[in-house]
DNA sequence: GAAAGAGAAATATCATATCTTAATATCTTT
DNA sequence: AAAGATATTAAGATATGATATTTCTCTTTC
């Protein structure tokens, strides 16, 4: 296991310790990492070495490399493991956690219901117009297969809830588009509700007719119907979420 | 200066240390500050005490907390000021910083510039869409200031590129979406070129006849005639960029 | 010869102690 | 009352050691 070069070389803080005294040390680090990788000297599963390794090489003490892996890592960029070959790596990134990390920031920052779901509107209108030309038939199989599911769920509030969830995912997957997807992903965390106390039955058979319309239309390769179809299914969406904060004050009861 | 009393109560790891033993001691403090976070048991500017503080109260010693606390640190979680009265509290939402963070978890993904100007696509018609819709008189002074800024620098092609993005984000601004103008200032960090080796002064004059145009109909509330010309706007961008990838390797050579 | 198990090595995690640096509060002087 | 000096507070940084866990390796056993 050899050790990435630029953590071979050590620039070292070499007499002129004035360079920037204001940042601590261990941010010094974690912002060399994050330019390396910018400026793709550092890619996915190079090794950094361990704790006492990259102290040892940057003449700081183990503490000033801890902190600057612990940030890294909760950054998602680099991976500890643990005993023998362990060590820092730099990781692949994870859609997951991020998702959860902007749910936080938008949880910080206040943000209102109206604002989630106009954005998911944005994003999830163009998921469905992508959809409609780039979708596989293995991913027209997936989608299908969750309108069967969903069928089946119309007064299993709790499931047919997570079903739609996991059906517009599908579609931000169908448009093979990972921005989208992780946008989605982010966003639905924060906007999809677990309890869903305005579904009745009624509802839910007007949701699975939009998601068996957009099915069609995505299936007969048509992007500015799916997009139309979407558009006006999230908008719908968005008055159901609007209303229902009025009487349901806990946006986020999941997790 | 009183500590929230979510870190008052001690919960302690008391006689059964089996209750978790798999996650580490900091990663089990980081989880009950997220945890408390979207239970509204705490929120933004709340304070938690110093390292020393929190170690003697969970029992722990003073790395754990402070890994903990680098870990919140880096989540956006927590803000840490030194000196007296300083310490550890529950941060307001930096958009800045979670933008940055996107841009990294990109990079990871090894994402394609067509993907992420397919995504800053369906960001920005929205972004056009509401600003016609709720933008003041301020936020169109500053989009004209803009304009005018971009129109003398036709031909410093630096300083006209640093101004499209500028003016974007305006845009973005205006349309009081917190969540939209986050999602562009991710997506730009990662998106937009510092060098522009395709902008011509004929290219130039054309964008700033787009922006101008689109500011119009900012101003004369046109919702979807702004959202058709930032549709073909963006449209015209990506493929620039698109073209601009098979010359110049390096997509974000910025920061 | 291969599988299983015991031991060894590597390495992060946890802990304690001490010193330095930076920020704030408070007191003193003018 | 304003300005500066001093004290206090708390994080930043260094050092060293103990513990636990993972992985490797060698030995034993069948």
């Amino acid at each position: 296991m050899t050790v990435h070069p630029l953590f071979k070389e050590l620039p070292q803080k070499q007499g002129l310790a004035s360079s920037s005294r204001s940042a601590t040390l261990s941010a010094q680090l974690v912002a060399e990492v994050r330019q390396a990788l910018f400026e793709k000297r550092l890619k996915p599963g190079d090794f950094l070495g361990g704790e006492q390794d990259i102290a040892a090489r940057r003449g700081v003490s183990r503490i000033v490399a801890r902190d600057a892996l612990r940030t890294l890592e909760a950054l998602g960029i680099v991976e500890i493991k643990v005993g023998a070959r362990g060590g820092a790596r730099i990781a692949y990134g994870d859609p997951q956690r991020f998702a959860e990390a902007l749910a936080v920031q938008l949880e910080l920052a206040g943000t209102d219901v109206a604002e989630i779901m106009d954005a998911q509107r944005a994003v999830e209108t163009l998921a469905a117009e992508l959809a409609a030309e780039h979708a596989t038939a293995g991913d027209i199989a997936r989608l299908k297969a969750l309108l069967e599911t969903g069928s089946r769920a119309l007064d299993d509030v709790a499931a047919f809830t997570r079903n739609g969830a996991e059906f517009h995912l599908a579609v931000a997957d169908a448009s093979h588009n990972r921005v989208l997807a992780v946008q989605l992903q982010s966003l639905q965390h924060v906007s999809w509700p677990s309890r869903n106390p305005t579904l009745t039955h009624d509802v839910a058979a007007h949701v699975q007719t939009a998601h068996r319309d957009l099915v069609k239309l995505i299936e007969m390769r048509d992007p500015s119907g799916a997009r139309r179809l979407m558009n006006d299914h999230v908008k719908m969406i968005r008055a159901r979420r609007v209303a229902e904060r009025g009487t349901n004050q806990a946006i986020n009861d999941c997790c």
